[in-house]
DNA sequence: ATAGGGTTAG
């Protein structure tokens, strides 16, 4: 009966039951202690699952090996790894379950290089290895992000005859999480049964190497082979149709989860929220939220990222002060998405004030990336002094994105001293990284010091370093298209330079527009500035929207990099002049062009 | 009646 309430998940019950158990006289044994002690591990429940382990030392059940392992496992799934050695470091006896536990554990508990030794330890010592084994290995695998370690598992497993289906699809999501695309999807395409699990894996591969097109293929080929998606398969697609902005493939699949009454979970809706967000409509997000009856912090941070996202730094604010008085947690993520959000809207005094609390109020420990956000928001307000003493009195002088947000500001500012400073430092802490060359190289633009820009594309390019290529892409019909800049790879290339010819003669006469070379960040011709500038990827994906529709909706375009500071006067005009509206996801955020008004207020 | 691994949201 114990152990029936167990493996329904039913730990509460199951526990009574067993305190039951011994008020009516019956004493435990190691069967009834075992599941006792699954129980407390899986609530990480530490105060049941020690009272379990000394009662099994006081009747002498502890030098049980099935016992042992099941301690270990508990203490690990209690976060408890001292007391998981001491333990392990006890056993009489080992066998391949206490391995695999205790490899398990520490791969599980940051500490995957440990989980890796153990494995090795287990190859010295002749002890049997087996699939189980290696699925815990390659959970460390996937935790160092360790592509050779991956293959070199992959190899032995093939070698040793220990290949099974599980372990297929694990492999998939290693080589995945690993950056592997290509080999996570030779093993994908050559599995001869492929379930759910099977294509959601490989789906989050497409997904987390910035594939989204490939990942929602695969849903269609799915779709094709009659296999239904589950909840966690879906998760995978909301992902996809956020990162593409694909509006229709995110509602086709929200019409699904309503036919499938798979709306009651806290991740989809987190999830849907975040969809329609990035797709442009901050309305439908509410409305999911709306509908909200649960605690659950991700779906309020998600909200909170969405009105971030969209320029709506006070109601983001608003939903958080509403989460503190429902009495739920926010957590680092939580923190992120206030930060960002007045950072979007330059709201310094409650920027700061949120910072301070989320340390003093809820003893969170700034990760890098809230400290380089906190830089930004200063930074960007024009308080450059401020955020630079903050960089030196909190000691956050080896946090590459913090020197990345200071020059960022520089920038925008055109300040020469600090942005020097900045410039230096960033190349010294990630000189490998090529967005610190083209960040540094354009603050040197913003100050006119064309010769050290060249210089920095130079040792760039020396270094074989490239950069990504801006583009823009535009949802129309059932179809993405996506442009880059100056491209002529669209079959319908001349009517698009055409249209965007006609539009930017009429901007130019009928509402003033002027093509600002001061923008262009390259040193180059006056005239092959001006040419630059108008065939910039966002204009060409406005143009392609205006020929492929005559329709009076907004015109929804995003793209890769932060739009530039012509573009966005150029979408400005355009929206006036077109009576159209003009919605344009950047990398961070977006802009909603209306009537000649950016909803960012020009600050970005 | 009893122990260990796999897809997953902000």
């Amino acid at each position: 009966m114990i152990s029936g309430y167990v493996q329904n998940g039913l730990y509460d019950e199951a526990i009574n039951l067993f305190h039951e158990m011994k008020n009516a006289g019956q004493k435990p044994d190691h069967v009834s202690l075992m599941s006792m002690l699954v129980a407390s591990g899986r609530q990480g429940n530490l105060l049941n699952g020690t009272e379990i382990h000394a009662f099994s030392l006081r009747n002498g059940l502890d030098s049980d090996l099935q016992v042992g392992n099941t301690l270990v496992d508990m203490y690990a799934k209690c976060g408890k790894l001292d007391y998981m050695d001491s333990v392990f470091g006890r056993m009489l006896h080992r066998d391949s379950v206490s391995w695999t536990t205790i490899i398990a554990a520490y791969a599980q508990n940051n500490f995957p290089w440990k989980a890796v030794q153990l494995f090795y330890k287990v190859q010295a010592e002749g002890s049997h290895v087996d699939a189980l084994m290696i699925g815990s290995v390659l959970l460390a695998c996937t935790e160092l992000r360790c592509n050779l370690l991956a293959k070199e598992i992959h190899c032995y497993v093939i070698k040793r005859g220990i290949y099974d289906p599980f372990m297929q699809k694990t492999l998939v999501s290693v080589y995945g999480d690993c950056g592997n695309v290509d080999y996570a999807n030779s093993i994908f395409r050559l599995s001869e049964v492929k379930d759910v699990v099977s294509f959601t894996s490989m789906m989050c591969s497409y997904v987390q190497n910035g594939l989204a097109n490939e990942a929602l293929g695969l849903m269609l080929c799915m779709n094709e082979m009659r296999i239904e998606a589950d909840f966690v398969a879906v998760l995978s697609m909301l992902t996809a149709a956020a990162d593409l902005s694909s509006l229709r493939k995110g509602k086709e699949i929200h019409g699904f989860l309503v036919r499938k009454g798979l709306l009651l979970q806290d991740s989809i809706r987190s999830s849907l929220i975040d969809m329609y967000a990035s797709c442009g409509t901050l309305e439908n997000s509410y409305k999911v939220f709306n509908y909200l009856k649960s605690k659950d912090p991700v779906c309020w941070t998600s909200m909170i990222n969405a009105c971030g996202l969209h320029g709506c730094g006070r109601k983001a604010i608003d939903i958080f002060t509403r989460m503190e008085k429902e009495n739920i947690h926010p957590d680092h993520i939580t923190f992120l998405a206030v930060l960002r959000a007045c950072s979007h809207v330059a709201l310094i005094e409650d920027g700061k004030r949120i910072f301070k609390i989320m340390q003093s109020k809820y003893a969170l420990e700034p990760w890098p990336e809230h400290y380089a956000c906190f830089v930004d928001l200063l930074g960007r307000a024009n308080h450059l002094e401020e955020a630079f003493q903050i960089v030196k009195t909190m000691n956050l002088e080896d946090i590459p994105a913090v020197w990345c947000a200071l020059l960022g500001a520089c920038q925008v500012y055109a300040n020469k001293e600090l942005g020097e400073i900045a410039a230096m430092k960033l190349l010294e802490l990630e000189p490998k990284n090529p967005g610190n060359y083209v960040l540094v190289s354009n603050a040197y633009a913003a100050t006119n010091r064309w010769d050290d820009v060249e210089d920095v594309r130079v040792t760039m390019k020396g270094k074989g370093l490239k950069k990504d290529p801006a583009c823009s892409w535009i949802e129309v019909g059932d179809k993405v298209h996506t442009f880059i800049a100056q491209d002529k790879s669209h079959p319908e290339c001349d009517k698009i330079y055409e249209k965007l010819a006609y539009l930017t003669e009429k901007l130019e006469k009928e509402a003033g527009y002027v093509a600002q070379t001061k923008y262009v960040l390259h040193k180059v011709e006056e005239k092959e500035k001006v040419k630059l500038l108008k065939g910039h990827s966002e204009r060409l994906a406005i143009a392609y929207s205006l020929l492929a529709s005559n329709d009076r909706n907004p015109i929804r375009i995003t793209k890769n990099l932060r739009v530039c500071s012509d573009c966005h006067t150029f979408s400005k005009l355009a929206s006036k002049y077109l009576e159209r509206e003009i919605i344009v996801r950047d990398a961070k955020r977006f802009h909603h062009f209306r009537d000649g008004i950016c909803s960012c207020g020009d600050f970005w």
